[in-house]
Parts: C-alpha cells; sequence; structure tokens
DNA sequence: TGTACATCAGTGAACGCGCGTTCACTGATGTAC
DNA sequence: TGTACATCAGTGAACGCGCGTTCACTGATGTAC
C-alpha cells in the first residue's frame, strides 16, 4: 500500500501535529506511539518510516509546537495583549493547544539533546520578543524584565493548571495578569 | 519476617521519603514502584502492605515534599532570603531535594485528586506566607504580588532547568532574583 | 505513451521488557493464656 | 514470667498489560526502458 510522495509527507505532518498535541496533554511518557499514529489516522508499524525513535519525534513535536505558539505571539502587537491571552482561562483549559514550556516545562529537563537545544532557541527568541514589546529603557534592565515576565507567565499557567480550586486557579491567572501585562513596573 | 511495628512505620517513612524524591528528579512516570522500594532498602512486594496503590505514594510523597519545603521557606526570615535561596544554582541542580511544584508542578495537573489536593493547600499557604513576608501595603495588592512572586518563582526554575546552556541558565536565575527578590516594586 | 520492475509507505503480528499489582510463603513479632 | 499460637511485614516469583521497536508482507507509486 505504498503512498504518494506529497501523501507521505503530509502524513508525517500529521503525526507531528498529533504528537505536539498529545505531548501537551499527557506528557511525554504519557502518550506511546500506538496513540499517536492512531491519532493521525495511521497505524503504528509506519512509524519507523518517519522517524529514528520517539525520542526523535519528541524532538520534532516540541519544536513545532514552540514554532506556532512564536508564530502566535509574534502576531499581538502589544505586551498586553501578549499577556492577556497567554494568561487566558481559555489557555490554561487548552494544554493540548497551548505552550509548550508551561505544558512540559518540568518533563524538558530530562528529555534529550534535540528536545533541549529546539527549546533553549525559543526561549532565548521569547525572551528577545518580549524585551521588544516591553520597549522601554535600555538593554540589560529590559532584559532582565524579559526574562522575569516570561517566567512569571509560565509559572502563573502551571499554578493554575496544578491547582484544584477553579476560583483559585482563576485568581492565580487574573493576579499574574495584573503584575505582567504591560504595567509598567 | 515479620518486622517490629516502629521498623514498619520507620520503613513506611522511608518508602515516602524515597518517592518524594525520586519522583522530584524523574517525574510521576519516571519512577517505578520497584525503584522507590529499592531506594528504601526493601523489595517491592511489600509495597502493597504499606499503601493501596502507586497513585496514594504519589498522594503522600507530594505532601511530604511539599510539608518539607514549606517548612524550610518559613525557616528564612525575610523575602529576600527566601527568593535567593530558591533560585539559587544548588537549588536548580538539585531537584530531587528542592521544590515539589518546580520539579514535577506540569505533571501535577494531569495527576489524582489526592494530589492536587495536597498541592492547592501548599500553594495557599506559600502566597500567604510570602505576602506575610512582602509586608507592604493592604491586602489585596500585597496577595496579588505574592501570586505574581511565587509563579515568578516557579517558572524561573522551571526555564532554568529546562534550557541547555548553563551560562543562560545563570542569567536567567539571577534576573528573576534582582527581579522578585524583595526589591519593592 | 506503454510496459516491467524496483521501491517503499503503510499494515498487523510479533519481540523483549518493565510496569503495577497479586500471591503463596516465611518467620519474627505480638498476644492470649 | 513462660508457652502456644495468630498475625502480618517483608520476600521473590508470577500475572497481565502496554510499551518501544522490529519484521515479513502488501500493493500502489515511481522509474527505467
Amino acid at each position: 500500500m505504498r503512498v504518494t510522495r506529497e501523501q507521505a509527507a503530509e502524513n508525517r505532518e500529521r503525526i507531528v501535529d498529533a504528537a505536539a498535541r498529545l505531548f501537551r496533554e499527557k506528557g511525554f511518557d504519557g502518550v506511546g506511539v500506538d496513540a499517536i499514529m492512531q491519532a493521525a489516522g495511521l497505524t503504528h508499524g509506519g512509524f519507523y518510516r518517519h522517524f529514528r525513535s520517539k525520542d526523535a519525534l519528541a524532538a520534532e513535536a516540541v519544536a513545532r509546537g514552540l514554532a506556532v505558539n512564536a508564530g502566535r505571539q509574534a502576531a499581538l502587537a502589544s505586551l498586553q495583549d501578549v499577556v492577556s491571552a497567554y494568561l487566558s482561562p481559555q489557555h490554561r483549559n487548552d494544554a493540548g493547544g497551548g505552550c509548550m514550556i508551561a505544558a512540559v516545562g518540568c518533563e524538558m529537563a530530562r528529555q534529550g539533546k534535540g528536545v533541549r537545544r529546539g527549546l533553549t532557541a525559543y526561549v532565548r527568541d521569547q525572551i528577545e520578543q518580549l524585551a521588544r514589546q516591553i520597549g522601554e529603557r535600555g538593554g540589560a534592565a529590559r532584559r532582565q524584565q524579559a526574562i522575569a515576565t516570561l517566567a512569571g507567565l509560565v509559572g502563573a499557567l502551571v499554578l493554575a493548571r496544578a491547582v484544584d480550586d477553579p476560583a483559585f486557579s482563576d485568581e492565580i491567572l487574573a493576579a499574574a495578569r495584573r503584575r505582567f501585562g504591560g504595567s509598567r513596573t
């Protein structure tokens, strides 16, 4: 049952997209190759014609998820827009379609080189982009604030998702929105 | 090979402690019952005389880890001390002995009720304690700032651990220390 | 353009392995007299 | 205090299961003529 080269390429994309979503929803150890292939509409046997290993897919899926996220963030003009989208209840409720770092950041420290390299580049980009959007004062202080803001966003989303009580979760998001949301420090 | 009641209780403590450490080092899915029991100096077969399931142990281990952490934090008088200990390279390098949230926060959203309930109580406590240590202004703004600070600490540590480049990791910690470290906002 | 053959994306069964959990067993501890 | 027996913490083999990975096979696609 061979398939067009274009079809094969398209299938590969679907696998990476499915993995990017499922990893964010259930963690790296929480999804198997089987589930990923099924989500992509294929059977698990064909997996190794596309990827050397599950780890190799993870590296690509993380890169994909980060790239999509970076694009979305860049499309938002102001710091306020970025922060309020990031700290929205919708983002909290949609881990599978949201920020990679908030979803699987804790597990990344334990991942292979491929995953961590992609993440590092992304974090650098995000910091620079945030620094540009903060846009006041000179380099060092602005960069510092960008780092702190990124940390605050990620941490607030992790907390808001981990916590058991919806009202408390909302409070965390709201507080972080007010503190990091473009108000002049 | 029955064992003294006190010995048994002691063994139970050792299991919980080993689990609290290993979960932080490798994630909930990254350690098996076997490894935990071995770390506690026992064989895996006896596990179910102490805990109903791995999940039940996870709830206890998280509670233990959080309690230890809370105690350590409370022993530090000033916000500055708390922040600089939390965002120290030593803490970054010792996930197994450090903050539960930074180590497995992302996975907690996917854990059972026991784990999340304990975490929620802990987050509430930490926020109140930070608010007390911030100690300026009235209730609402202070609480807001405490939430943002907690988020910033957790996020910065997650980022510092995830990133591939040691210098960059240090920079993240330093920037967050300066932003969250007790300086009057 | 048509034919003959090689390629290879995808299938589904199978592999070894480690997981969470169960179980029969052991023998020191705890208890009843 | 001593004796006889029940209890039960811990052991190690075993369970079913799902995992990541491999493999023989299929048959449409791609290629060479």
